[in-house]
DNA sequence: CGAGTGACAGGAC
DNA sequence: TGTCCTGCCACTC
C-alpha cells in the first residue's frame, strides 16, 4: 500500500470526539516526518464523505486557514458536533481530545478491511 | 527528468 | 518559551 492510502485508512479510523495531529498521523503511516505529505494527503481529500480532515489538526491544535474547506468556524462546529473539547484559544484541547489510536486502537496494516488496491 | 512547493513537525538558538 | 531552519514524501511546472 502507497503512503498516501495508508495516511487516508488512518484518517477513516479516527472516532468521533476526538482529534489526530499530522505527525500522529505520519507515525503511523510509517514516518512521523511524512507530516508534509498527509498535509497533501487531505489536501486533495479524494472522499471528503469517508475522510474527516476536520478531525485533523497540526501540533498547535489548530486547522490552517488554508483547510476552510467551508470557513474555519464550520470545521469548529463539526468538532463540537462530535463531542471535542475547544479552548478559548479557539483551538482544540489536544490533552483531552486526542485520539490515542496510536497507542493500540488502529491495525489498519493488517486488517482486511481496506479491501482497497 | 529536475527543481520547487505544501493543510507539518521537531530540534536548536 | 517562542521563532527559525531543516527534513521528509508526493505532486506540479
Amino acid at each position: 500500500m502507497n503512503t498516501f492510502e495508508r495516511i487516508y485508512e488512518i484518517v477513516k479510523q479516527i472516532p468521533g470526539g476526538k482529534v489526530a495531529t499530522y505527525g500522529q498521523i505520519a507515525s503511523l503511516a510509517g514516518n512521523p516526518r511524512l507530516a508534509r505529505v498527509v498535509g497533501y494527503a487531505l489536501h486533495v481529500n479524494p472522499e471528503p464523505d469517508e475522510i474527516p480532515c476536520f478531525r485533523v489538526v497540526n501540533r498547535n491544535g489548530c486547522t490552517s486557514k488554508a483547510f476552510a474547506f467551508g470557513g474555519e468556524d464550520h470545521q469548529r462546529m463539526m468538532l463540537e458536533l462530535d463531542g471535542v473539547i475547544f479552548t478559548d484559544d479557539g483551538r482544540v484541547d489536544l490533552d483531552k481530545c486526542l485520539w490515542d489510536g496510536n497507542v493500540n486502537t488502529v491495525k489498519i496494516e493488517k486488517s482486511s478491511d481496506i479491501t482497497e488496491e
